[in-house]
DNA sequence: TTGCATGCAAATTTTTTGCAGCCAG
DNA sequence: CTGGCTGCAAAAAATTTGCATGCAA
């Protein structure tokens, strides 16, 4: 995606579009893979000297409109990415914490049943499979 | 889960049986659900005097051992449950964060297929879906 | 007795907030 | 111009750690 691309998607959630705000969207969307916090701070506060509540700031109003996914994978710590707005399903390792990306396995049909049981929600938003294990370097 | 049985998973995964460890893995059998750490020091910590040092450190020994599950839910504290062996399915308010929990669909053969894929996991401890949405009354 | 477990206090890590000044629309 | 955005600093929330003492096995 490019900053075109991505300053559209900033201006349709009706968010402005800043300087900042669309350095925080790039850098996300250049990693490619769901980001920490604290690397998306090494890349843009020292580099770029963007504050950490800028950051923050904007990353919480990126998640909201919807336009990135934000996830905790059980380390204390929050991952961005882009929002796809397919499910996500990866493999984490308890022990380095490496993410790998699952392609080609669909669990729409289950998650579609899943909502049909359910007595508290109508629709839902989204849904990511997380699988936990320990990889193989790791063992 | 009667307090022998517990005392038997401590036991049997070779960690004292002590008064506290038992009290912080009794309460979180009992919540019956995800439990947040903030609850548990309001359940521990004010009524039976136990420092919160103790119970971050319990949960975590609890966890390694493979007897308590740890979960993220995108809301920057982590849950604690029973570890049944079992996948966990649930809906998450993103407002609210009330958990729903969806029994009696299967999402295993899809598990099975996304380890077959992996490059870098040769086999995994456990998986969770969880799906994310607003809730009925949150709406 | 021996080493894991605990309390206490302090430190770290992660995230949020108040407020004055700045800038996109 | 005006309200959202930012920097700075401080606070709040979540979790971890050092060390002396306690207690399970």
């Amino acid at each position: 995606m490019n900053k075109e691309e991505l300053k559209n998607l900033i201006n349709e959630a009706g968010l402005r579009v800043t300087l900042h705000r669309l350095r925080v969207l790039s850098a996300v969307a250049k990693a490619k893979k769901p980001i920490t916090v604290y690397e998306l701070t090494e890349l843009l506060r020292k580099k770029e000297n963007i504050d950490q509540a800028t950051i923050y700031r904007n990353l919480s109003s990126l998640h909201l409109a919807g336009i990135l996914r934000r996830s905790d994978l059980n380390h204390g710590h929050s991952h961005y990415e882009l929002e796809t707005g397919k499910a996500t399903h990866q493999i984490i390792c308890n022990k380095c914490e490496i993410i790998e990306r699952i392609e080609g396995v669909s669990t729409d049909n289950a998650i579609l049943k899943m909502v049909q049981k359910s007595k508290k929600f109508k629709n839902v938003i989204t849904h990511s499979v997380e699988i936990f294990g320990v990889c193989k370097s790791c063992n």
